[in-house]
Parts: structure tokens; sequence; C-alpha cells
DNA sequence: ATGGTTGTTTAACAA
């Protein structure tokens, strides 16, 4: 089984390349991020016909996730519990879609971005992560992969320059601590052995040609709890995805399970 | 160099 996940900065602006990467890499789930769109705007047409179901969560115009399987979408949960916000209308903007795909539990998540350092949104980014954390220490025991934009680079070499991020978000020690809390957990980054070294970036900044100089971010990661880490046969960033005109400014991470 | 680009609810915005 082959998953994914991408934050596409736009389901419906981005739907045609969501299309060809599925088509592509023949990907069985893909979990996607900054949809974008309210539920009734999704574009399905396209997917249906390829046998995708998809699930999303998210309604306003920055945050949004959603599922995306042609291998089963079964037990649907947006957000969860003691998330903040949670029960209230809010959690119907949840950052958070979980699902049951070919038997792994999959989370499709994009971690509030933090904004800046003392910033309010910054506090609710660690506040989220600590509740997400809570609640994943209950999934350990099954096949579960916490997949998304993390908005955290938890080393150095995951950024173009660690020196210009002196006091900004995505490295600081309590964001890089939060992410080191899931692996303590149990939970492993599958992707980081198949794919080593520094300048091994998902986002590259639309400003400046970011990307045709690869000054880019690792920031999405695929978490895999003990027993889905175990089935890890492969996985590789399709950074060729980011070129071109049209692109997202993420790109998407694959990872390959044994059966 | 407080710039630069892209998205959508086109903004005293968010990323």
């Amino acid at each position: 089984m082959r998953i994914a996940t991408w934050n596409v900065n736009s389901l419906r602006k981005r739907i045609d390349r969501v299309e060809a990467f599925l088509d592509r890499h023949d990907v069985d789930v893909l979990a996607v991020q900054e949809t974008k769109a309210r539920e009734e705007q999704l574009p399905l047409m396209g997917l249906t016909s390829r046998g995708y179901e998809v699930a999303a969560a998210g309604t306003n115009q920055w945050n949004g996730v959603a599922i995306i399987s042609r291998v089963g979408l079964e037990q649907v949960q947006v957000g969860f519990p003691d998330q903040p916000g949670w029960g209230e209308p809010a959690a119907a903007e949840s950052r958070a879609i979980g699902a049951v795909c070919g038997g792994v539990r999959v989370w499709s998540l994009y971690v509030p971005n933090g904004r800046a350092v003392g910033d309010p949104h910054y506090a609710y980014k660690l506040d989220w992560l600590a509740r997400l954390r809570e609640a994943a220490q209950a999934w350990t025991d099954g096949p579960t992969a916490l997949v998304g934009d993390f908005n955290i680079a938890p080393q150095d070499d995951d950024v173009f320059d660690i020196d210009a991020f002196a006091g900004s978000t995505h490295v600081t020690a309590p964001e890089r601590a939060a992410f080191e809390a899931f692996l303590a957990d149990g939970y492993a980054d599958v992707v980081r052995p198949h794919t080593p070294g520094p300048e091994v970036y998902t986002y590259w900044d639309y400003y400046r040609q970011r990307f045709e100089r690869n000054r880019g971010m690792r920031i999405d990661f695929v978490l895999g709890s003990p027993p889905l880490a175990a089935r890890v046969g492969g996985a590789f960033v399709d950074r060729e995805e980011r070129a071109g005109t049209g692109a997202s400014d993420h790109a998407p991470v694959v990872v390959d399970l044994d059966d």
C-alpha cells in the first residue's frame, strides 16, 4: 500500500496536479492539507472516477484537511478529543481528520503555523500539539500514521539557513520538543531514513525563487507507530512536483508499506 | 534588503 501526504495549498486550484500525482505514483491514500475549501466546494468528479473516496474537514480559506483513499475510508473522525475547540462550532474548522484506510489509521494534520513567537497563535500551536500527543498516545498499538504539515523543522539541517531563522517559529526549542515528544512515545519519522542528508526539503517559499535555489524547509512528515513503521519499505519526496508553474509551495511525501 | 509570491471570504489577511 502506498500512502502520501501533501500540503496542496488549495485543492480546487491544484486538482489537476493532484489527479496527475495520484496517477503518476499509483497512490492508494493521499492526505492533503490546506484544502482551502468547504466540503461542498471540493472537486470530486475526477477523484471518484478514479475510484477514490474523500473525507474532508475545515471550512475556512487557510486550513482544511482531507483524506483521499481508494482502499477504504472508515471510522472517519474530525479532530480529536480535548483539542481546543473540540465540541464547539469551531471544531468544524479542525486541522485534523482521521480515518481507517486499508487497515491503517491515517491522520491528516495541519499543525497551526504559529505566526510569530509570542503571538497567541504560537501558544495555540503548542497547546494543539500537546492535545494531539495526548490523543496519539492511545493509537500506538495499531498501525497508525500521523502525516501532514507539522510546521516544525526538527533539526538545524531541516532549514536552508538556520541563522536566518533565529527567533522565528518552526525551529524554537518548545516546537522541537513537541515534535520529539511523538518520537518519545514510539512514533518514528519513517521518511528520513530513506531520504538522508541535509538539504532534503518538503517546502519552499514562493518568494525569491526559493525552490530554484533549493532554499527550503523539511516540515512535512510521516510519523509511524511501531506496527506501521515495521512495514515501511521505502519513502521519497516528490521534489519534481514543486517545479514549474502552478505548483503548491509544498512537495508530496510518499511512503510504501509492505502488506 | 521588513523585501518577495500565492491563495481566497480580494484584506486593517494568512501563509
